[in-house]
DNA sequence: CAAAAATGGTTTCAAATTGAAACCTCTTGC
DNA sequence: GCAAGAGGTTTCAATTTGAAACCATTTTTG
């Protein structure tokens, strides 16, 4: 039995959180619901995607509390996907994946589009890493720490 | 021709970037580059994938300029694979992911890993979207600007 | 030095996933 | 009443995945 590799158990908040996500389709359906699309085929047709994989994303995407679904609010029987608050914690995720893509994938001439802040309409700030004393750190500056065994020392 | 979707086209900072990285294998490469690992056979032992799948990804990291190929520093025949700076530039997508992982992945008494600044020991601080003027902003603040046919207004 | 083992892959092939299109089941609108 | 639309599910061929076998070079060992 060759089944798909999932990282559902592995010892990993990077790949945990991966595996949840479940894959591209998912994260460009979260990036969507951030732009407020809630309706099924409203995601479709944003997304191009075939009606069977939007369907089992979203059932993934609920399963896992990154979205929610909801009675429609004008009163019909269809229901409605809005993300819940651990869904809106991939907004970190979304804007330094964008960061990088501005910054790597933007061809010359090409449409552009920047995330800027809705009150000033400017673009907003690099995302940064800081210490806890607020020190800047770049890559290289972190490592993991295992806390497993930490005594209330 | 049923080909596999690909978002390489797309006209999006979010899809381009997904779609160069390729899957979450890919990420994992990352992650594991960012830990230090460099040779074939260290990713192969640190992700358990099957060689013809890491093969793959290897070549579409350096494909898509994330990582390079580097002579072994050993004088030995074999190349490492190591972190370009665009490929550097995903430091921030994976601190986003690991925290979202911290907060929502971890179970009870179950082992726990923090990202640590190496020369205080201390974990690092939340990552924040900022405004331009500094203001600190949250998920619903932001929305994209198209820059296309900005006149030099 | 010869043989064995490790490194860094490629090839093969069955099973799983993907995606396009057809189909189904309500609700609405007219 | 009946056609259209929303929101899916089913079907099925093509593609991708992953385990294992294989292969070509080094490197180590006896």
């Amino acid at each position: 039995m060759v089944k798909r590799t999932s990282h559902h158990e592995a010892d990993c908040f990077i790949a945990r959180p991966l595996d949840a996500i479940g894959d591209w389709w998912s994260l460009l359906i979260v990036r969507d619901a951030f732009d407020g699309l809630r309706r099924f085929g409203e995601f479709q047709k944003s997304l191009g995607v075939a009606k069977n994989i939007l369907s089992a994303r979203l059932r993934n995407l609920v399963a896992h509390g990154i979205l929610e679904t909801v009675p429609a609010p004008d009163g019909s029987a269809h229901h409605e996907y809005v993300l819940t608050q651990k869904g809106r914690g991939l907004f970190y995720v979304l804007v330094a994946l964008r960061q990088w893509g501005e910054t790597y994938f933007s061809g010359p001439g090409e449409p552009y589009t920047f995330m800027v802040d809705t009150e000033s309409g400017r673009p907003i700030r690099r995302l940064e890493v800081h210490a806890e004393d607020g020190r800047l750190l770049v890559p290289g500056d972190t490592r993991l720490a295992d806390f497993r065994n930490r005594e209330n020392s």
